[in-house]
RNA sequence: GGAGGGGUGGGUGAGUGGUUAAAGCCACCAGACUGUAAAUCUGGCGUCCGGAAGGGCUUCGCAGGUUCGAAUCCUGCCCCCUCCA
């Protein structure tokens, strides 16, 4: 591998730029991409979370961005950490993690990861390779080095002392273990969520106490989520995965809110900055409708995950189905035979309230009336109009090629065999 | 070791014997309006049977008990938190 050469002061301005929230220290990190060594790029991962959305691959795209300048990527899964179990959810008495779990999760992330990282560029290190050694004169050792003082300068944790709310000492041995990574990998720079901060800075404060060079510190901002108020997050369900559907992945970047449109430009794509600054006027004065850049943009992005035909195709899809109402070309099917072998109809009598609780349409057949009762339910027949499946219709029968579509976009046909 | 507070529906959080399937808020679902945006408005939001009216069943940490009747009272148990030491 070669290493990296003199960076062009566009690649430059783009690195300290684009999609970066802070860089500690700024001048510093300046200095070492100029000076044309190969730097050593830490990312660290807890594998009980395997699974990767857009808010991560903010960051994941910084880091591609660094290897094709001819820079090195570590990551490190934290199979020590996720077993400790990070206590930050309060009352959350996590299960520890069984070293097959790990395995697995790492798996499924690495997969995941390497959709953006490459894979020829990164190396891929277990926390237990060092921790695995550590006894307890090691811990004594590293805990002996840093005061409660310190630890409570870090805002959520001063903020709950403050509450006079509950603090694991474990919460408090988190991020002295992830420093420590920083010290066993010897990393030059480490990549985190503006979250992250505290846990990067001890990082950076530790290696310089045992003679190492202090890493840089690069902060990413947090995407904010589809629902255009909080993060990203699975759990709060506002996140695309990169694993998804295109279709799904085109559509739920279809639903980001319009506030949102610029800065996920900004940090998912390539899109020259200057024509994002088009853009942004454009909307400003009203010469462009918000939804065209927001399908420019759910293309681009769809078409990084999956072929550019999967994101043509997605595209086609949303205009058909979303934008005029029509029922989509594929959709998901049940048989009557197939529901007669689960048991939910005795013959070839197929009522609207057993075909959608079996299709996942509605968790009970309670929910089933409610939507029948707001119109929700439209039924097609073979050669027909659609026409709503009304309040006291749940017990409906259908017939085989009938299509039932509920809500706004989703759809069921139920077939012959 | 001592003192105190608390466990309610996805989340918060009211409710201290019947009018409570359990307020309000958030989240969520659906409808209207739209651009699958936001905002707004409307309705819904344990579950089962029923076309409906209505009727079952299950739910307030767990297990018992008192009572015609309990989320509410009593007993035991489990769990969480705070303060003092």
């Amino acid at each position: 591998m070669t290493s990296p050469g003199k960076i062009s002061p566009q690649d430059l301005e783009s690195v300290i730029t684009r999609g970066v929230s802070e860089i500690i220290s700024r001048d510093e990190f300046i200095r070492m991409l100029q000076s044309g060594k190969k730097l050593r790029l830490k990312m660290g991962f807890d594998p009980s979370r395997p699974d990767i959305h857009l808010g991560h691959v903010v960051g994941l795209r910084k880091l591609r961005q660094l290897q094709d300048l001819g820079h090195h990527v570590v990551l490190i899964v934290g199979d020590w950490t996720a077993q400790i179990g990070d206590p930050s959810g309060q009352s959350a008495t996590r299960t520890m993690l069984t070293h097959e779990q790990v395995l697995e999760n790492a798996e499924s992330y690495l997969r995941q990861f390497f959709k953006v990282v490459d894979k020829d560029r990164a190396e891929v290190i277990y926390q237990s390779e060092w921790f695995g050694k550590f006894g307890l004169a090691n811990v004594l050792e590293l805990t002996g080095m840093f005061t409660v003082a310190q630890f409570l300068q870090r805002a959520d944790f001063a903020a709950r002392f403050a509450d006079q709310k509950p603090i694991a000492i474990t919460e408090l041995l988190y991020p002295l273990l992830q420093a420590y990574d920083s010290v066993a990998i010897e990393a030059d720079v480490e990549f985190g969520g503006t979250d992250q901060m505290f846990n990067l800075l001890v990082g950076r404060e530790l290696q310089g106490m045992m003679g190492q060079t202090p890493q840089q510190c690069f902060l990413m901002p947090i995407l904010v989520g589809t629902d255009g108020v909080q993060k990203m997050s699975k759990s709060l369900d506002n996140y695309v995965a990169v694993d998804e559907a295109p279709i799904d992945m085109y559509g739920k970047l279809m639903s980001v809110s319009d506030d949102q449109i610029m800065s996920y430009f900004e940090y998912l794509t390539d899109v020259p900055m200057e024509e994002l600054a088009a853009i942004t006027n454009d909307l400003k004065n009203n010469a462009l409708n918000p939804m065209e850049p927001k399908k420019r943009l759910a293309w681009d992005v769809t078409s990084q995950f999956h072929h550019k035909d999967a994101a043509d195709e997605a595209q086609a899809h949303f205009e058909r189905v979303v934008q005029n109402g029509d029922v989509p070309t594929d959709i998901p099917e049940m048989s009557v035979a197939e529901l007669r072998s689960q048991g939910v109809v005795e013959n070839n009598e197929v009522r609207v309230d057993d075909l959608m609780l079996a299709a996942g349409l509605a968790p009970s057949k309670a929910q089933v009336k409610r939507l029948l009762a707001q119109g929700a339910v439209e039924r097609t027949s073979l050669d027909g109009e659609p026409q709503p499946v009304t309040g006291g219709d749940a017990g409906y029968l259908l017939q085989p090629g009938d299509v039932l579509k509920v809500g706004k976009r989703r759809f069921v046909r139920l077939t012959d065999s």
